[in-house]
DNA sequence: TAGATTGTTAATCGATTAACAATC
DNA sequence: TAGATTGTTAATCGATTAACAATC
C-alpha cells in the first residue's frame, strides 16, 4: 500500500539502520534512539534518517525519538526480513564456500538473523555430496525441485564469469526471484528477478583512483575522502 | 592538474567502461568504440558516458568515436592503474582465501590486470606458512615491515568484525593507503586513508526488499527493476 | 511547563538527460 | 560533401540539507 516507490538509495540504508538497531542492548540503552543517535551510529545525518523513515510511515514520538523494538520490527517489515528467507549459493569454489561459512557464522552469531542458507549447487562431480558448514553441495540438475521443496527465494551465484549467465538463467526458471551475482560479467534477467552484482575487482579499481600520488610516496593531496560503501 | 573534481558516482563506472575495453579484441572490433557502443556494453547512457569521460580530457573524435587503445591507456591513467599496486590480504579464513584465490585468478586471466595480491596476513599460528595460489601467509606482526619491503598499498581486511578496528589501525600504521572492508563492523580512519567497505549481509539485505510477496506466491507488484551495481 | 525531537515543507545542491553546434 | 559522433551547455530531475511548526 506503498503511495510513492522508495527510491533505491534510502533502500540501501535501511539495511544500516537496522543493524543498528539490532547491536543495541535496550537494558543498557534505555527502549527509544533519536534520530540524532541512530543516525550517528550508521554514519549519516539526523535529517536523513526522518526522511528516510517517514517514508514508510510514522514510527516515531515528538520528543522522545523511535521505540527500539518497534521501529526494529518495521524495518525488517519494510526490508521482507521479517520472516525467514531461504538463500541458495550456487557454486562451491572458495568464493561460495566462504560466501555459505560467512552467512552460516552471521546466522549463529545474530538471533533473528532471517537470511537462511539452505543449500549450494555445483555442476561439479566431485563437490556433490560435501558438506559446508551442515549444508551439503547439491548437484545442478537438482536446483529447480530443490528450490521448489525448500523454499529458496534468492541466490547467490558465486561461479566463473564464463558460466554465470547460464546459471543465472536457471535460477530464474527454478522461480528464483533476487539474485546477488559475484561473477564479473554483465548478465541478463527477466524483468520481474532482481539483479545486483558485487565485483570485488570494480571495487578494487573504484578503490585505486583514491590512493594518492606515485608508489612510495603519499604527494598529491587527498581528495575527497568520505567513507563509501 | 585536475580542475574540478570529479564526483565519486563518475569513479565507480569508470572500472566498467575500463572492463568493457579491456575485453575487446580489436582485430575483431576495428580500432574505435563510440559512445553509443561503450554504453551499452557497461549499461549506461551515451550522453553519461561523453560527459564522465569529459571530464577527464578530450579522449575522443567527432564522427568516428573513441581510439581504444587510447581511452584505456587514459582510463588506467586516471584509475592510477597504469602501474602494477600491490594488495595485502588481512585474514586467512575461508573468505580472505577466497579473496586470495579470486585477484589470483583474474591476474591470470587477464593481461594487464594491474592488482597484485602479494602477501596474505593473519594472527592465528596455525595459518602463518600457508600457502593460497603460491603466496604465503605471514603473522600479523610483519605487516609493516612487509608492507613497506613489497610495496604494498592497498589492503582487503576479511577478518571477524570484532577485530577489524584493530586490524584496520595496524594497516594505517603500516603506511597503507586504501582499505577494502569485508567485516560487518563500522570503522573508523585518519582522513588520509581511504576506506571502502563491502557487505554481503547488508546486499542480501538490500536484495531482500525488491522479493515479491510473500514466500511462495509472487502476488506483489514488481517495483523498480533496474539492475543495479 | 520547558526542552527535545519528530514529520514535513521549502531551499539547495548535484546528477542525469536532452539538445546541438562543432567537426571529423 | 553528408553522415556520424563528440564535447558542452541548458533543462530536468532527484536527493540532500535546512528550517520549523507540531507535539510528546
Amino acid at each position: 500500500m506503498r503511495v510513492r516507490r522508495a527510491p533505491d538509495v534510502v533502500i540501501r540504508r535501511l539495511p544500516l539502520y537496522l543493524r543498528v538497531l539490532e547491536n543495541i542492548d535496550i537494558d543498557k540503552h534505555g527502549p527509544s534512539i533519536s534520530s540524532y543517535e541512530l543516525g550517528d551510529a550508521a554514519g549519516v545525518t539526523p535529517d536523513q534518517v526522518r526522511k528516510d523513515l517517514s517514508l514508510f510511515g510514522e514510527f516515531g514520538k515528538q520528543g522522545v525519538g523511535y521505540e527500539i523494538d518497534t521501529l526494529r520490527q518495521e524495518l525488517r517489515r519494510v526490508l521482507n526480513l521479517d520472516c525467514v528467507i531461504r538463500v541458495a549459493i550456487i557454486g562451491a569454489g572458495s568464493l561460495g564456500i566462504a560466501l555459505a561459512r560467512y552467512l552460516q557464522g552471521r546466522r549463529r552469531a545474530e538471533s533473528n538473523y532471517h537470511l537462511d542458507m539452505v543449500a549450494v549447487f555445483d555442476k561439479d562431480p566431485a563437490k556433490i555430496g560435501l558438506e559446508i558448514d551442515g549444508v551439503r553441495v547439491l548437484p545442478m540438475e537438482l536446483l529447480k525441485s530443490k528450490v521448489r521443496e525448500l523454499g529458496v527465494r534468492m541466490a547467490v551465484v558465486a561461479v566463473p564469469a564464463a558460466s554465470a549467465q547460464e546459471v543465472v538463467d536457471a535460477c530464474v526458471d527454478a522461480g528464483i526471484d533476487g539474485i546477488l551475482n559475484f561473477a564479473p560479467a554483465k548478465l541478463a534477467v527477466p524483468s520481474h528477478v532482481r539483479l545486483h552484482n558485487s565485483d570485488l575487482s570494480l571495487e578494487l579499481m573504484h578503490l585505486a583512483y583514491y590512493l594518492c600520488g606515485a608508489p612510495g610516496e603519499n604527494t598529491r593531496t587527498a581528495r575527497d575522502s568520505q567513507a563509501e560503501g
